[in-house]
DNA sequence: ACAACTCGTTCACTTAAGTTAAGAAATGCC
DNA sequence: GGCATTTCTTAACTTAAGTGAACGAGTTGT
C-alpha cells in the first residue's frame, strides 16, 4: 500500500525517507468492506479520502431514490464539500468494492503542511488538475446523449462499467436503469447489422 | 472599474496602495464589443479571463452546431483549459454582451506571485471555492431532468435567462432551442392551472 | 426601404427516455 | 441447500426530447 501511495506522490513531488516516515507515522490506511458507508447525508465529517485500492461512490438519495453521480477509484481521491465548507453533507459516500484507502483530514493535513511546504504545492496541482478534467467532463456530459454518454465511458472508463452495479452506472449517465438497459440491447443490436 | 475589481479581491486578501498600483501598472483592462470571440477552437491562448462588467460564454462546435457549456458574468473568472494543460484550445469563447474584463496571462501572474505572495493564496482559494461549485453544480445537472434544470436556473440565475439568447440557453441546459421552448409552453401552462 | 439573417415559436412526426410491472438471474444469508 | 433480496432485463404504455420544416418578428447591412 505504501508503494501506492508513494508510487502516486512522486508524480508530483519527491519525498525524502524522513518525510515518507512522516507521512507513515499519521496512521492513514484504512481498509473497508463493501458497502460500508463512508460518510451520510447530514453528516459534518473533516475526512478526505484517496482510494489506493477498490471504488467508492458518491450519491444522493432523492425521493427516496438513490442518485449516485461519482466513483472514485485507484489513484482518485474525494474531497467532500462538507469538507470545504464545513457544513452538513447533502451526499453519501459508499464502497462499491472492498477498498483500501487513506483518510486524511485538514488538521494533519495542516500540520504536513506546515512541516512540509512541498505538500501544500502537490495539493494545488492536484486541484488544479482536478478542476480541469472536471469542466472537461461536465462539458462532455452536456454536450452528448445518454448513448454517447456510455459509448465514452466504455471508450475511456471500461472498467467501471465491469466493476459497477448498472443502476448505479445508470444514474452516473444521467438516466434510468431500465433505460441503460434498453440502450445497450439497442447498441448490441447495432453492433450486430 | 478598478473599484469592481478591488472589491473582488477584497473579499479573499488585503491589499495595500502600492499593491493596488502594482496592479493597474499591468494594464489588464479590456473593453470588448458583443460578439467578439475572445478564444477560438485550436487557438493557444494563454490568457485568463474576468469579468467585470457583462456576459461571455464558452461553447464548442460539434458537427457544426454551437453548444454552449458556460456562462461568465460580473465577478467570474475563465481560465480556459489550453491554459492549464499548454494546448490548443477546444472550446471557442465570445461575448453576449457588450463586456468589461481583465485579461491575464501566466507570466504576469507568475511576475504577481513572485512578488506578492499573497496571490499565490487568492488564487489557491478561488480554484477550490471554484471546485467545489463546480461539482454541486455538476450533481445537480446530472440528477435533474431538463425542465428541473431550467427551473432551478430559473431560481438561482434568473439574470441568465433575460440576457442570453434562448438557443445558447438551451444547450447550457443540455437540450435544443425547440424542447426549450416546447419545455417553457409547458410550465406556463401550469402556471394557468 | 428592402433583402438577407437571426431568433424564437409552433407543428407534425420520430425516437428515446420515464414509468409500471413482471419475471429471470445472481447474490447473500441463514 | 434453500429462501429472500438485490440486480438486471424485458415489455407495454406514457411522456418528453430530437428532427425537419415553416412562419412571423426583429435585426443587420446596403
Amino acid at each position: 500500500m505504501k508503494n501506492i501511495l508513494f508510487g502516486f506522490i512522486s508524480k508530483y513531488i519527491s519525498l525524502t525517507e524522513d518525510e515518507k516516515n512522516a507521512i507513515l507515522s499519521l496512521d492513514l490506511f484504512r481498509s473497508v468492506k463493501k458497502g460500508t458507508v463512508l460518510l451520510k447525508e447530514g453528516q459534518k465529517s473533516q475526512d478526505e479520502l484517496f482510494v489506493l485500492k477498490g471504488c467508492i461512490r458518491k450519491y444522493y438519495i432523492i425521493d427516496g431514490e438513490e442518485k449516485t453521480t461519482a466513483f472514485f477509484t485507484e489513484m482518485e481521491g474525494l474531497v467532500p464539500h462538507c469538507v470545504t465548507n464545513n457544513a452538513p453533507s447533502e451526499y453519501f459516500v459508499s464502497c462499491v468494492e472492498d477498498t483500501i484507502l487513506t483518510v486524511t483530514n485538514p488538521d494533519m493535513g495542516a500540520g504536513l503542511n506546515v512541516t512540509f511546504p512541498k505538500f501544500e504545492i502537490m495539493c494545488r496541482m492536484l486541484s488544479e488538475e482536478l478542476l480541469a478534467k472536471q469542466q472537461i467532463d461536465f462539458d462532455e456530459f452536456k454536450t452528448s446523449s445518454p448513448e454517447q454518454r456510455y459509448l465514452n465511458l466504455l471508450q475511456n472508463r471500461p472498467d467501471l462499467i465491469q466493476r459497477v452495479p448498472q443502476h448505479q452506472l445508470a444514474s452516473f449517465l444521467g438516466i434510468k436503469p431500465q433505460s441503460l438497459s434498453r440502450l445497450r440491447a439497442r447498441i448490441l443490436e447495432k453492433d450486430k447489422t
